[in-house]
DNA sequence: TTATAATATTGACCGAGGTCATTATTTTTG
DNA sequence: CAAAAATAATGACCTCGGTCAATATTATAA
């Protein structure tokens, strides 16, 4: 039986993430260094793996808490009625996770888990967004607004391959002339979701 | 006006190659170090990096190369004639990215250039994957075997992000029950494909 | 309270990718 | 040919993520 941590443990675990997050703001993702997050925080190295296993585990705490908002706010919002209401729904979102390709990178090394290691905040919000998505396509199905062949939970997992496909292809083209990923979205998501 | 290299780095150029392609056979992707590859190569460490950028670049011409080899025989062989004869031509090298999350990771990150940096083996075979798509596409339109309502680049671009999805969720579930990505990707194809 | 065990932190050290001023080699020019 | 210029290769050095035996702190038992 392991024991719960202590206070310390807990302040220190707070620190470096209020520290990381600071950091974060000013400069970026990409720009976070380990050794600048201890130094701040005033712990030595060891205590940051200690705590997060290494960088990534802070970052997916971090971001994952980040995206776990977004989806909460879509959840709040009224069900969208169409595709492209979706896309709309999935702006901010989609805008956030292109922000950096790191972002992107890590996101997806979660998206695709079902089951285990459900402790994880990237797991539950992709757990928690298909399962909105479901939601949705079952009311507009139910509305009679798309199609009603196929089951929602499998059109879910489509919007989310092309929630990825567009944001993968946005990263690719660092020309500055290309469009919000919502927007990109939406033709896939009527051919998808229309009969 | 650039020069053309020398024969020196031609050679220089080959045996770093065949060198890290050995040890690629040998170790699997992901096991594989630069310091490995200079040290069997006779060569300097900064040669290498004046020779490939980074240690990407020097994957990306290894991979690009099986990669492309793939889609000739893709293209070799006869055009499918359903969804689910797309999978199958796809199966041998959705079994090739599948085998290393690395190798995954590497080709996501070109997947989605278009233009620019065509120069990278890795580019050109994507894009050359999209073209052979399309072209299978018009043909099966042509013989009204799938939905005539959307141009066949459009559809080709659809079934990139599906086969990306198949391959990042299988690479999250890491139990030994999965089925191979090119059956898992049939019924997306199907979906995508068919009225 | 003191001894003992569990938990938490430390920081020197390592591995591996990547840089760049310097040196060596090849090509071109006079 | 020798001198100058361009190209290629070198390896000491750097960065930065990550490890782990040693140490310090906190909780529990006697």
């Amino acid at each position: 039986m392991t024991r719960a941590p202590q206070k310390r443990r807990l302040e220190t675990r707070a620190k470096l993430l209020s520290v990381a997050e600071d950091l974060i703001d000013a400069n970026g993702v990409s720009a976070l260094r380990v050794e600048d997050v201890v130094a701040r925080a005033g712990v030595a190295k060891g205590t940051f793996f200690s705590h997060f296993g290494d960088k990534d585990g802070l970052l997916a705490v971090i971001l994952g808490a980040q995206v776990m908002r977004h989806i909460e706010d879509m959840d709040a919002a009224p069900a969208p009625k169409t595709p492209a209401e979706i896309a709309q729904r999935l702006s901010p979102l989609l805008d956030f996770i292109s922000q950096d390709r790191m972002i992107f990178d890590l996101l997806l090394r979660y998206s695709g888990t079902t089951g285990a290691e459900v402790d994880e905040v990237v797991t539950q919000g992709f757990l928690r967004q298909i399962s909105m998505f479901t939601g949705w396509i079952s009311q507009m199905q139910a509305a009679g607004t798309l199609r009603g062949d196929a089951n929602p939970e499998f059109l879910a997992e489509g919007i989310q391959a092309f929630l990825n496909h567009v944001l993968a292809t946005g990263f690719c083209m660092e020309h500055g002339d290309l469009p919000p990923p919502a927007e990109a979205l939406v033709p896939y998501l009527e051919q998808w979701l229309l009969t």
